[in-house]
RNA sequence: GGAGAGGUGGCAGAGUGGCCGAAUGCACCGCACUCGAAAUGCGGCAUGGGGGUGACUCCAUCGGGGGUUCGAAUCCCUCCCUCUCCGCCA
């Protein structure tokens, strides 16, 4: 969400920043005629409550004096602003409404250095900050040698039992799956392990959100108003709640319509919840298997930090999700999201890209983005810097991130096909032995 | 689901139609006292939006929205939320 004032003092930065968006969007002309004309009619509205109130106390000391008459006369005179100040505070509230339904469609601008592009093609590698292709992979699984021929994941679910498309669709229709067994047992291990891993080297608190949300939850961090179409309601009352699509929405609204205290800066949430998307524009995409699925569980990251901090911490909550993947020994890659391909909310984005052998391709794992004070703005949530110097110009916005450390069924595909073996089993991955009872494999011809 | 109470500044908490953007306390900031600190004293301290080069000034905001009134934190309607009791329930 745009500060109207800065794009006044940044039109020509705003619209060249815009323009790097995929997109058609108003232009800092359009926004500021939109403003232009709410401050006339503010002039108008406060120039006329400016009388009445003046007058209005005037009719009060007139009849604390007992002066009937003079009270009558002004209140005949004031009775005249009575036409014009409703007409216009609705023309305010009107404008008001305008200005915010234009700013609240638009995307965040993203940072000088994002790569230019149209689609997920043009996504450039990234090494790290002063990282290069051999420096990553040192630290990096390589890709798995195979010598047959890997199996796609639903092939090993099923074959273990422990993946039913079938009886899934019969309970809930297409884009779910149950989960049974070891399988299931599997990928409750990961994201236990997972969330182990956030809140005990990585100093996240451990949260259990609400996973049903207001609208206003969702439009602090952008589902809403764009992205609707991307969401389940659960009717409720006469009104409406929608299950969440990341527990990015409850977590980052942990801290809104406050005001925080620089010194608990940065705070940090993490979460393992069951996510709920529609897929709406997905159809025929990734119908086979469980990639693309209604509702799959997902551990969650968020930072609130202050605004000199937050360039640091994307840095870091990247490693903190790229650590999921080495501890689990799995290849992967990440990349720097292009113009294209990159969020609404964000400033920047890293995709994390597991390597799978089933289907000899890289598949998103995790997202982690950057949004500077963009939701901040949109949630009201700011904080009180320490050393109580004195304020121009309002409080500070917090800046917040989030990134997915990691989606865990995406995980569970990823474990299953590079730690499948020829006999149709599955190893089980160091770090998740102590969470699958000591088991150091599943399935397979028994 | 039924009955009741309540939502006021960073926090606590007064305020039932004009003298209230709002007492008081705490927290915070400045100054004085002190070698320094504590204690004490004095002063400052809500948010948003306009106008003005500026000193400054105006408007709005007491959970949200609407209404009554010349005038609303205060009265009415409505929604949201919190709490208490009863019922039901994982």
């Amino acid at each position: 969400m745009f500060d109207i004032k800065w794009i006044r003092n940044n039109a020509e930065a705003f619209d060249a920043a815009m323009l790097r968006r995929k997109g058609d969007f108003a232009t800092a002309a359009d926004l500021l005629n939109i403003d232009d004309r709410r401050r006339d009619i503010i002039v108008r509205l406060n120039d006329a409550q400016e009388k009445r109130n003046a007058m209005s106390k005037q009719i009060g000391q007139a009849k604390a004096q007992k002066d009937e008459a003079k009270a009558s006369e002004l209140m005949a005179e004031v009775a005249r602003l009575k036409d014009i100040i409703p007409v216009a505070e609705a023309d305010e509230r009107l404008v008001e409404q305008e200005l915010h339904v234009a700013l609240s469609v638009l995307p965040n601008l993203v940072f000088d250095d994002v790569p230019q592009g149209n689609d997920e093609s043009d996504n450039v590698e990234y090494f790290g900050r002063n990282g290069t292709e051999e420096t990553v992979a040192n630290v990096r699984a390589s890709k798995p040698e195979f010598s047959f021929a890997p199996k796609e994941h639903f092939e090993i679910g099923e074959a273990n039992d422990g993946m039913d498309f079938e009886v899934a669709t019969k309970i809930s229709g297409s884009r779910f799956v149950v989960l049974k067994g070891q399988i299931a047992r599997l990928e409750r291990a990961l994201g236990q392990f997972m969330l182990d891993l956030h809140t005990t080297e990585h100093g996240y608190t451990e949260v259990q959100p609400p996973l049903l949300v207001r609208d206003e939850a969702l439009f602090g961090t952008n589902q809403l108003p764009k992205f609707e179409e991307d969401l389940f309601f659960a009717g409720h009352g006469d009104g409406r709640l929608a299950l969440i699509p990341t527990a990015e929405v409850p977590l980052t609204n942990l801290v809104r319509e406050s005001i925080l205290s620089e010194e608990e800066l940065p705070l940090r949430f993490s979460a393992l919840t069951p996510c709920f998307r529609s897929e709406a524009g997905s159809a025929g995409r990734d119908t086979r298997g469980m990639l693309r699925q209604h509702q799959f569980n997902k551990v969650e990251m968020v930072s609130i930090t202050l605004p000199n901090a937050s360039f640091d911490e994307h840095e870091r909550m990247l490693g903190c999700a790229e650590a999921v993947l080495k501890k689990l020994g799995l290849h992967y890659r990440v990349m720097d999201l292009c113009t294209g391909d990159i969020g609404f909310g964000a400033k920047r984005t890293y995709d994390l890209e597991v390597w799978l052998p089933g289907q000899d391709t890289y598949r998103e794992i995790s997202s982690v983005s950057i949004c500077g004070d963009f939701q901040a703005r949109r949630m009201n949530t700011q904080y009180r810097p320490g050393g109580g110097e004195k304020l121009k110009g309002g409080l500070p916005f917090v800046h917040t991130l989030n990134g997915s450390g990691t989606a865990v069924g995406r995980c569970l595909i990823a474990v299953l096909e590079n730690y499948q073996q020829e006999d149709g089993s599955v190893l089980i991955p160091d770090v998740l032995k102590s969470y699958m009872g000591g088991l150091t494999s599943i399935g397979g011809r028994s």
